[in-house]
DNA sequence: CCAATTAAAGAAAATTTATCTACATGGACA
DNA sequence: TGTCCATGTAGATAAATTTTCTTTAATTGG
């Protein structure tokens, strides 16, 4: 992992449509070694997948929701019907298992108030909380797929 | 926007390394339709962009933290210049204007705590802050770039 | 209900791009 | 110096993208 790996990276995290030989072109070496590198980078899963990002307001998603979840039920059966419902929710894009106050946190992206209710109402049949707090976005500021590659080891 | 480009939409959000004769397959259309549909949903800006997503701990990122932001200046420049250091650091992917008890909150990808710290320091030296209240992630249960479909008008 | 028009789909060819191989070159290092 | 890597060049093949043209299906006006 040195620095045309770095640079792979970059551009990929960038653009993944772009061809080999722009690519190599950016990274400074010829196609051959970049597509080498490429598949090692692939086959070792530091790149993970090539997906297509949408706008959100195109497809009518206008409304993004940070769910702070508590719960006093720390059994299997509750965390396994939280992860089952997260895991089918489509709304649901990101959840984590937290430290401090918030046992759990969702990112939840929905069209508006009132599907965000449907939401909502979904969400807590499912499985009891002891508390739901909800935090309504409104603006987004950044949003990047691309993760800082200044950590690289070596 | 209907059946097929919701479709392509699907496929395209999965997996954008597929070649046109397999999303055409799965689309059940024939490749130059499905080839005409996707320059009209790039034009449109349906679909952003495409991008090789990593993995964040082969890259050294081992620690998501959500930063709850809250200010009593409520000034262009104090924005200003929070809105300059989130767009030039790398390690925030994510960052909301909020609603309710936090004014802004960020998600930061370092790799450990001791980098946190670091980042944490070049945060609150950029601007004034009345509280910082950082809450970490134990555990991703679920990250996705793709979002629901379902809420497609027409 | 039918003919005319339009829009989208399909087929096939042409062009570009990706993939993989073989071999030569040059630097790093014991 | 000789060995080991990784790069570069070249090229062959396969595959994908894009264009062109034809056909089908849907729509509208009379």
């Amino acid at each position: 992992m040195d620095s045309f790996d770095k640079k792979i990276l970059f551009e990929l995290q960038r653009d993944c449509s772009i061809s080999l030989a722009q690519l190599s072109e950016r990274v400074g070496l010829s196609q051959t070694p970049c597509w080498r590198r490429i598949q090692q980078l692939e086959k070792q899963g530091v790149i993970r997948k090539r997906v297509a990002l949408l706008d959100t307001e195109a497809v009518n998603l206008g409304l993004t929701v940070f769910v702070h979840l508590k719960t006093n039920q720390h059994n299997p059966g509750w965390l396994t019907s939280v992860t089952d419902f997260a895991e089918h929710a489509p709304e649901i894009t990101e959840f984590y298992r937290m430290s401090g106050e918030t046992d759990y946190l969702l990112k939840v992206l929905v069209p508006d108030m009132k599907a965000y209710d449907n939401f909502y109402k979904r969400l807590i049949s499912q499985a009891g909380f002891s508390d739901v707090s909800s935090s309504f976005a409104m603006e987004q500021m950044k949003y990047s797929t691309e993760v800082p590659l200044d950590y690289i080891h070596k």
